[in-house]
Formats: structure tokens, sequence, C-alpha cells
DNA sequence: GATCATACATTTCCTCGGGAAACTAAGGAA
DNA sequence: TTCCTTAGTTTCCCGAGGAAATGTATGATC
């Protein structure tokens, strides 16, 4: 509870412990460049407050001197629920301090009536809490609600939700009387870089992009340690970049969008186009490419060829460290995996293409682990 | 001089000023969160040596109260010059703490062997410091080169710079010995972005960018009062977005660059074939195109086109607050604004669109202007 | 096995930055 | 005049963190 009024040496310590893992009080005090008696002194509330345990000897020991003593962060320390909603179900997951997931729950939404999702909210949080009070965990600290669209995390506001058609929601306040429980909220993709830049592959990196590719392409844009918002809340609309071409028209209305030609509906459309058969699964789409279905793979191709394109871009403009690619679409990944590469390597200029394009799969508790990964951040980074 | 070592407060107070002209203490105070006794602490030895000066009562009075005294910065206080390297030519310019010109120099490279250019700009230098002698200003505090290209501002080296063939040339040590004046580079770009942060159209904002058309097509883009560098040195790379079709190859060997569409090089070359003149120039392009010559028209409402969509995948991506369209193209820009600013309407996705976009003319000197701000910079926030 | 070297960790002391609040300054209004 | 209001200054104080002396636990050395 008090870890929010810690100095700031204490939260870069903290913050230190939670990325890089158990250290040594000398090796914290090395990385931050604070002195060692500051970090003795920073630690000492910390660990009487349970935030950060003593660990005991480090693998390798040194080979003379006073052997050193470990200090990590104490995940079970602090609880924390994250939701994902989504247009037609909830995804909830119990997790700890370093957004380690405990707990999962999925539930179906029978209306996107604003009354009627946050009482679902409610109903999934009730139970992943009450799992964590049979598992004899602690109380629940903070509920990180993540959504896509355009959200203002700052006012706990949904000002627009395309898949719920919300306006104006200030949703926050809704579920935090719902539960009694404090709530943040946040855009989903954002939500899911954060939890990648303090606990993923975006550990430790000056800068990096996540790209979701499923039923929409979302991206999250983390330079400096912090992710990119945008001005008016649009940041890393990388399914709407006009990069693929004339032939095929957006939800948008416009032609050209990534999201056209490269999300799992788009692709299971044209293959449906490619195999004539007007029911076709992504599913049998994979293995009709998987066959040798030269129609049916041209569509993966072309796909990945505008994948890469749009990776290119967000190469070229920012510059990032590293892209990691994820998302359902990723299950078909290997199939257009070749082509996203090349075409990248062609488009993205000079330097840039020495970024490293990395896939994780995207397990589909990961999108509600963002929301603790939020909720969890606010505690121990309580920027503005 | 002492101005680096200021404790933080004071930098705050100078950036302050800096960025928003004359102030009064208590308006200071009230801006950046100090306290008023802080602001009177802090100025006071800013004031003894000369970085801020008091500049008497505000111009609308208050109704009561005791009057206020406004106090700014000194612009006279330090000197510097900026130097633009070009593939045939040098543009130098003394200015003050505030970037303003004071006096401007240009001259043509007779090779682009590397001790040919520093000697030149050395001669560059000498000849702007003479004429700051004969204006009786003071010591010329330190250089600011830019250079389009792959430029590592920390170490002082330019890594790669296309129009010069120069590859890890340490261009920052290589001018100071030469001018035995403290000298920093950058990208010529990232520098003009750092002048518009200061000292012009992107004071006071929380993102933009600035995309410059000219014989290249590049940009700078500001987030969070930080210009972005790019994880391997490259960044804003709007020239070669994918996004202007299949039919104009780039210089860098793929199709669909924005560059090889709307730079002036591509729009004469187009502009020639379409109206069947091999000798075509660009003012006659321009001047063909405003008296109706459709095909003319078409390559300009082309360009446009192309453009819109560089700036909507910016927009998109970012989200910055404004984006501040700039450079030698945009002599001919009111033949494209409108497509531009119809283009970036419909593919600036959501709020996205509400990105500001604003001209602004480039007079020749502005390049070197930002090398000047960089130098400038360096003194009053040097970061890093 | 006593001593030493070494590196980790703690404690003590001190400096410095900036806030709180009392105080001074300078004008207008009653 | 006196009072009110806002600007700016001074004084006092506290907290954060660095420097350096001190304490501690190990292996190495004689």
């Amino acid at each position: 509870m008090t870890l929010a009024d810690q100095p700031p040496a204490g939260a870069l310590v903290f913050q230190t412990l939670l990325a890089h893992g158990p250290l040594t009080r000398a090796e914290v005090g090395r990385r931050t460049g604070l002195s060692p008696g500051a970090v003795t002194k920073v630690t000492a509330p910390l660990l009487a407050d349970g935030w950060i345990t003593e660990l005991g000897r480090p693998a390798v020991e040194r080979a003379n001197g006073r052997p050193a003593t470990l200090i990590a962060v104490h995940a079970g320390r602090a609880r924390f629920v994250g939701v994902k909603v989504t247009g037609d179900e909830l995804i909830g997951v119990l997790a700890d301090l370093t957004a380690q997931p405990l707990a999962t729950a999925r539930t179906a939404l029978a209306s996107r009536d604003v009354g009627n999702v946050v009482l679902a909210i409610a109903r999934l949080v009730g139970e992943l809490r009450a799992e964590a009070d049979a598992m004899g965990e602690r109380e629940v600290h903070s509920i990180g609600v993540t959504i896509s669209g355009d959200v203002d995390g700052q006012t706990g506001t949904v000002q627009y939700s395309p898949f719920l058609d919300w306006r104006r929601v200030p949703l926050a306040q809704l579920v935090e009387t719902a539960t009694g429980t404090p709530t943040v909220i946040e855009n989903d993709v954002r939500a899911l870089t954060v939890a990648e830049q303090w606990f993923g592959a975006g550990v430790g990196l000056s800068s990096f992009a996540v790209v979701t590719v499923g039923a929409g392409i979302g991206c999250g844009i983390s330079i400096g340690g912090r992710v990119v918002s945008g001005a008016h809340g649009v940041s890393g609309e990388v399914g709407h970049l006009p990069v693929g071409g004339t032939d095929r028209v957006c939800t948008c209305g416009n032609t050209g969008c990534v999201e056209a030609v490269a999300s799992t509906h788009a692709i299971t459309e044209q293959a449906r186009q490619a195999s004539g058969d007007p029911a076709l699964t992504m599913d049998e789409a994979v293995r009709l490419a998987h066959a040798g279905d030269g129609a049916v793979r041209a569509v993966f191709s072309h796909a990945g060829h505008v994948m890469g394109l749009a990776l290119a871009s967000v190469a070229n403009l920012i510059g990032p460290e590293r892209i990691i690619i994820s998302g359902e679409g990723v299950a078909s990944y290997d199939l257009y995996e070749d082509q996203i590469r090349q075409t990248f390597a062609a488009h993205a200029f000079g330097a840039a293409s020495e970024c490293d394009l990395v896939v994780r799969p995207l397990p589909f508790e990961e999108w509600a682990r963002g929301g603790a990964a939020v909720a969890a951040q606010r505690l121990f980074a309580p920027t503005k």
C-alpha cells in the first residue's frame, strides 16, 4: 500500500527488480546509478512492507569478498484482476504483482448494453475473487479493464468503442462502484504493450512495437519506456495504414487498409473466393494452403506481403529496436512468415532493417493479463 | 557558461522562459509548479550571469496588487553557428540563444572529400565569426552541424551519408579541431524538429511531426518533448513509406516509396513525361499546372494524394497533435494542398484526423538554424 | 588457523534542492 | 489613511541521496 509514496529512488529500485529479476543490492546500485547506501536505505521499508524479499545467495558465487544477498520483488504481495472486454465475451485473469496469471475465467456477453456489461464484469471479478480466497490469496488490490477503441485512462472513460458501440462511457467509475474495488481502464493493445514492456519481450528495450493480428490489426508503440498514446487518443493504427493496394475495401470505407487484406476475417473471405467454397473456415484455409493449394497460398502470401509493408512502415517511422508480432492470426503465421520477413527486409530503409522481428503466441488470457499489468503499473509507477 | 550546472528547477525556469517568452515570476511558478520562493531563488543566479533579464511591466496590467516584473531569456547572452551540409553546398547561420538568425552565409562545395568539406566548414564558420565580431557580438559558444543521413549525435559520428557518400566520419571531432570551437552534429531533419520544438510551431505540443518535402522527403517526430531517434539511427523515413503504388521505382530500389512520387525530382520527371517536354523545369511545371494543363495537374494531384497517405500513416501510427509540412517543395504546395488534405482526412483513422496540418515555408537558412538550435539545446538541456 | 584481501552491506554525516510560510513591496480602492 | 490584493523575498525546515567510514562474511595466503 505504501508503494505509491516511496521516494524516487525507491520506485527506481523496485522497477529495476521488477524488470530484471532477482539482483544483489550492489548490482541494483550499479544498474540504477544509486549509491550503495541509498539502495540499503530504500530497500529497508520495501522489505518491511513485504514488497520485496531476500532470496539468499546468487547462483554464481563470486570468488572472494563478502557473499551477496539477492533481493527480488515479492510477487504475491498484491493481487490484481485484469478483464478484457470484446464484442461478445469477457476474459478475466487473476494475477500477481508481476502480472503472472493465477486463475482465468471467461464469460459470454448476452448484450452490449453498458449496464449489462458492467454487471457481467462485476460477476467475473467476483468469481476470480472467490477463487483467490479459496487459494488463500489476499485481497484484490485493483482491477484493470481493457477494451479496444479510444480509451482515456486518465479520466477512466471509454470515448468510443466500435465493437460495443459505446461513446463516452465512464467505465472505470461504473466498474468501481459495481465491484467496490479501484479500477483503471486502458486500450487493449496499449495494455498488452505495457505488459510486454514490464514483463515480456520488451523488457529493457529503448523502443519496441507490439503488433497484434486477429479480427483487427493493432499496434502498441513504446518509446523510452513510455507507451505512445496519441494526442487524440489514437495511435498504433497499423490496421489502417494505406499500404494494401486498391482492390479491397475496409470497414472504415477506404481501400488499401492492412486490415482489409491481412486480418483473419479478410483472409478467410479471400480464401473463400480463391477456393470457391463460400463456407470455408480459417482452419480449413490453413489446411488447404498447407496441402499446397496455390490460390489459397497466394492469399496468405499476399497478406504476408501487406503485413511486411506495414511493419516496414512502423520501422521506417519509429525505428524500434524490436517488433513483436502476436495475435490469434499467428496460428497461421508460418504460412506467411517468410513473405513478411522478405517484404520487411526489402522495404525497411537502411538500418531500420536491423529491427528485430519476433513472433510470440498470444494465449487468450494474455489480453486480460494486459489489464492486470496496467493495474499493477499504477501501483509502482504512479506517474501522470 | 554556468547554465549547464543549474539545479533542475533552474533549467526548468529557463526552458519555460525560452518556450513561452517573457513571463512574470509568479506566472513562471504557476506554469512550472514551483513555489514562488523557488522561482526567486533560482532566477537570481540566472539574472546575475546574464542568462535572463528583467523587462519591466507586462503589457496588460493587473487591476490590483503589486505590479509584476517580466523576466525573459537574454537572447544575446550566447552565440552559435549552425551549418547545414548538403551534397553541393554549405549553408551557415550565426544565431543567438533563441536560434534567431543574425547573419547567414552560403558556399559551394568543390568536392565531397571529408577534408575539403571540413575545411569549407571552418572557412564558413570563420566568416560568420568575423561578422559577429564586426557586429560587436561576443564569442561563438559552439557550432551545430547538420547533415542528412544516419548521424550519431552522441559520438559525433556520421555513420552514413548517402549524398556525400561518407561512412563513419567523426565529423564533430574534425570540425572541432579545425575551428577550435566545441561542435555537435545531428541529422538535419531532427535538428529542424528540435528548432520547431523549442522555437517554432512545435512549442508546447505533446507531440508533433515535421515533414520536409524537397529532393528527399524527411520527417522528424517529437513525442513528449523528445525527438525520436530510432534504435538504429533511422526514424521518420516518410520518404520510403510504401504507399505510392507500384508504377514508379525509388532510388532505394523499391516501388511505392513516397519519395518516388512526391519529391521535387519525382514531380519534375513525371511532369516531363506528362507534358512531353524532356527539359521541363519544376517552375515551368508549376506554371503549366496553374495555367490549367490537365496532365501536369494530375501529376501534382497524384503527388498530393500520396503525400496525404503518408501523413495519414504518420497520424495513424503516432497520433501527433500537429504535422508541420515544410520544405522547398512547398513552393508548389497550393497545387496539391487540397488533395493532401482530402486524402489525409479520408485515411486518418478516427480521431487521428483531428491532427492539425500546418504549412510553413522553409527559408533556405532554416536548415542551418536547426544546427544552431541543436547547439543551443546542448547548453540548456544537457540531458544524456 | 591467524591474517589479509576483497566485495557486500550498513551507518553516519553532510549537502543541497525546494516547499511552507512569514514577511516586504507596491499599487488601487474605500 | 487604512486596508486589500497580488508580486516577490527571506527564513526556516525537511527529506533525498551521496561520501565515506565502518561492519561483515567469505576465500586466499602464509
